[in-house]
DNA sequence: CGCGGGGCTTGATCGGGATCAAGGCGGCGC
DNA sequence: GCGCCGCCTTGATCCCGATCAAGCCCCGCG
């Protein structure tokens, strides 16, 4: 659990920061930075933004942004940190549905049922922008680059979800899972190739289907083959060709 | 594969059928519905809803309605038969990722990347709407009915994404996936209880991630246990209870 | 009519990954 | 400091479902 405060000082509760003073350089990576952009910062739309969106956190590690069943209201953009969203079943096992980095948004999938259908875990300190999806549909109807960014992201999940489904041998989830936090992270603007695993190998283990055990066992022989450098939590992509090819059954294109 | 027409007889090619005189009987099935009535049959909004759907079909079994990378201009309510959505990758393996039923809607994944990733093919004999997707959106922004209709229609679809996720036995997926169907044939008004499976054994097999000898045997098995009778593609829940315990993992609620 | 092919079923064997087990490492509280 | 606990790694064994194999049924076709 690295932190991004000085060891011992408590991140004050989660709750709405008004104005953290800083608006554009995070919405530089923010998924919604088009949306917003096409609202206009120097348009009266601008306006409406403001008031439809809060900056919420810090969230530490382990704190809930959403519970399952909690009335849906709004959708986060993550602007710092990393959140797992995960189903609990009747029987207590956990099931992970995904990772999201900074500039990606949770809770798309409660608008069917109008609750939210899992819980959303902070796997570091996070931070986010909270939409409200009332007023985000009626800036919609008005503003059609709204509209077709909600649509574009919805439909982006889709994809991203069927991923997941192949039957894949261990080393093939293994390599196209890394390469795909690679990818995400050069979307953002960080290195593709150093990076830090926020989350427990359990984690990980369970978000591709595979016992913690198997997923500890093929990293170990990815480094041996000098494919990566992992050191606890820190990894680093030694050869992205050829994990890139390991992995491409899973991957796009 | 069966055939609504007489033997011999070959329906014609797909093409846009300009009005079949129906359709207010086919639509109280149809996803969109509650859309189309929102917008009005009474009001100005119907002459739109008019303008941008086209009935298109008959396909035959084992035909095409849209292929991966085609561009993206339209999504499609099934009005009649069935389809299955599959990825192929470069190695020529086949990648079940959904079947559809009258009512239910394809092509919504095709919204991000503004190519189709997929094949949709026709198991049977399948007619379907076809709703021009730019004329959608814009209809979207002036009737939140509409806009909210696709909203919702994307969120369940990731709903049912995440369904396929988990580790679970073959049993477990079986049983989900026969109650699962019987849940969407009951609610378009069908019988759940009996019902035909326009998908073979092997279609079966690959979205469920088994090998088609494993269905036959789970389906056998079940027979035996009297939860199911099945004969060919001919198919009866005996014991609908029962088989939801079984697969209760994988459904909702 | 015989033939061939695809879909389905059932049996036998095999293997990848789960599970069980043990031990190491590091952080934290007392 | 010490002990505890969670996370990670590595080894040994087991089991479910894949794979290989054979045969059946149905149907279309020469």
């Amino acid at each position: 659990m690295q932190s991004k405060y000085p060891a011992g000082r408590l991140p004050e509760p989660p709750n709405p920061i008004a104005d953290d003073g800083d608006e554009t350089r995070f919405c530089g990576t923010c998924a919604f930075s088009s949306a917003c952009i096409a609202a206009g910062y120097d348009k009266p739309e601008l306006a409406e933004l403001q008031c439809l969106v809060e900056h919420v956190g810090p969230f530490r590690a382990g704190e809930h942004i959403f519970r399952t069943g909690d009335p849906f209201r709004a959708i986060y953009a993550v602007r710092g940190g990393t959140v797992k969203t995960r189903m609990v079943d009747k029987e207590g096992r956990e099931q992970v549905l995904g990772f999201y980095l900074p500039g990606e948004v949770i809770g798309l999938n409660a608008i069917y049922p109008e609750h939210f259908p899992c819980d959303a875990v902070a796997l570091d300190t996070a931070f986010f922008c909270r939409f409200s999806f009332p007023a985000m549909s009626a800036l919609a109807s008005r503003v059609p680059a709204v509209q077709k960014h909600l649509f574009r992201m919805l439909s982006k999940e889709l994809g991203t979800a069927s991923l997941l489904a192949g039957d894949h041998s261990a080393d093939e989830r293994v390599a196209a899972f890394l390469m795909d936090l690679a990818g995400r992270y050069a979307a953002r603007g960080f290195s593709p190739t150093r990076f830090h695993l926020s989350m427990s190998r359990g984690d990980i283990a369970n978000y591709l289907r595979l016992a913690a055990e198997t997923v500890s066992r093929v990293l170990s022989r990815f480094r041996a083959q000098k494919l990566i450098g992992i050191e606890g939590r820190e990894l680093e992509l030694l050869d992205p060709v050829r994990l890139r090819a390991i992995g491409q059954a899973l991957l796009p294109d």
